[in-house]
DNA sequence: TGACTCATGTCAACATTCTGACACACACTC
DNA sequence: GAGTGTGTGTCAGAATGTTGACATGAGTCA
């Protein structure tokens, strides 16, 4: 039985460390977001929808990493508090472009700068090359996991 | 407007990106845990209790990242199917020690031969010294996140 | 001893998210 | 044109996790 297949302590489990990292992030997030009254998967809406307006609901979901439904809901109470509109009827096919309105954009600045606050917080320890460093090797992870379900061409590494 | 108060594009944001990561890595080791009827967090209690015996329910939600409440669900799950055994009385304070009976152990071997398996696969793109960079960065970006929190909110940290 | 604080286990109610299911719209093939 | 496949929006139910609350046990300090 070769040691390769036994977890070592949890703190040298990478797992473990990036659930820590991703649970103390959410945590952080969520308190700078909650006096202006939007949750995580909120604040996230809003900042994919102002970098790619006029995107479905399915589209949104995918890229924030939930469920249609899910996504469905999130849509609903921005909409109602006037922070995006969607349109009526499709143009094409069922999907119902979203955008960001004025409020929902001044809400979302808001937002950005709390939760950037929060990300150069997290940052702190590492050099600017680390950081660079550590979202090229977190990319190419989460990649490694997600790319092999439809392409196993990754035999070698792309480096940018 | 100054550009370090904004989110660059989402690809270049390290929240962004770690979550992808976490998620991507949750679905993965979701998926290759339910052939052995295990939920990640019942994965999660049984490899922290192997590593650490004894632990009561609460710190054991603390190490798993979950409340007590939720922890307590987990535990009763294993308990049922005789994976892990309960103190019926507490020999110190409240706190019902907790350990993996031999099932539980040959459950745990069994899932974490699979979940280290995901583990090499997120990995694979990253040279070692690269690997152990990863792990030390998130770490540190963890505790200045969570270090921080702590600081602010209860005024003293314990550090141990 | 008594009051206080802290941690634990547990109950209940609540919120959030997911799974399963259905209908619809477009693109493609035959 | 009819059939098929994919993508989308939506409904309902279920599972999951959380917050709030309470009682208990142990330690601390006046």
């Amino acid at each position: 039985m070769s040691q390769v297949e036994i977890v070592g302590p949890l703190d040298e489990a990478v797992g473990y460390v990036l659930k820590q990292a991703a649970t103390a992030l959410r945590a952080a997030m969520d308190a700078v977001l909650r006096p202006l009254k939007l949750t995580v998967p909120q604040y996230a809406c809003l900042e994919v929808l102002d970098q790619r307006p006029g995107l479905s609901s399915a589209e949104l979901a995918r890229a924030t990493f939930v469920t249609r439904q899910s996504m469905n809901l999130v849509l609903r109470g921005l909409q109602q508090r006037g922070l995006l509109t969607r349109a009526a009827v499709a143009e094409h096919g069922k999907a119902l472009p979203t955008e960001l309105t004025d409020a929902g954009r001044a809400q979302l600045r808001a937002a950005s700068v709390a939760v950037c606050a929060i990300e150069r917080q997290m940052l702190a320890p590492l050099a600017p090359n680390a950081q660079h460093r550590l979202l090229a090797d977190l990319a190419a992870c989460a990649a490694a996991l997600s790319g092999e379900c439809q392409a196993r061409s990754t035999e070698h590494a792309v480096m940018e």
